[in-house]
DNA sequence: CAGTATCCCGAATGATACTG
DNA sequence: CAGTATCATTCGGGATACTG
């Protein structure tokens, strides 16, 4: 505290990387992926509103950035599992801080809104 | 350790919540008044790409959602401030938890998008 | 200065059909 | 089952012009 905080800059390419994981279907899919491993089918179950296509490329782009592991099980049709991958867990603690955070301010950001929406039209 | 982590759901009105604080532009908005007020063509120059429309959509959103505040500073022609509220100061440490985490990461984020580039198209 | 109001286009998304 | 391919649509964003 008695230190000057020294604060990380907001490059382009950290901006771009966390626009490619904390977006809206990304979260729902590393959420889902807290802790077990999902399919295909039962991750588009488990996240109400997903097309075939938004989770095709919400998967692809999470893999891409080593944050998931795609794991193909052999077995006839073939089953594809998702899973949360070491780095993708070191996220995991910053997202459940997010929803923490989030938990506990939403009071507040509701208050919030209720009086802006007061103020203006 | 010991105990069973319990870890939140990630509710519509939390998804909600951070898609409108945590996108491209609001990251933006709230890194630069990170230890100062700005105002509002301050803050388009610091960012760069921003367009007029967009930056007052971010302000607006961000000041509903009670994480900056907008002051008038009554002068001639009007001059308006924009700075962090408390809510949103409380963000903020989680914001640069994200840049430490990334800051981090990204070697490790770099090798493995390129592991996927080589074994992909 | 700090916006609002229009028009408009391209990227993202959805719907549908098909495949290994 | 787990996708890919294609077409249709919407909608956020950009460009431009105007205002208190």
């Amino acid at each position: 505290m008695g230190e000057t905080t020294e604060n990380q800059q907001l490059t382009p390419e950290h901006r771009e990387l966390l626009d490619q994981i904390l977006d809206k279907w990304s979260l729902q899919v590393l959420d889902q992926l807290c802790g077990q491993s999902l399919r295909f089918n039962e991750l588009r179950r488990a996240i109400p509103l997903v097309t075939q296509k938004s989770l095709t490329t919400t998967l692809r782009r999470l893999e891409r950035n080593g944050m998931i592991e795609r794991v193909i099980v052999g077995t006839r049709p073939v089953a594809v599992e998702y899973r949360i991958s070491p780095i993708g867990n070191t996220l995991q603690e910053l997202i459940d801080a997010l929803l923490d955070w989030s938990s506990e301010r939403l009071p507040d950001i509701q208050q919030a809104r209720a009086r802006f929406d007061a103020e203006h039209g």
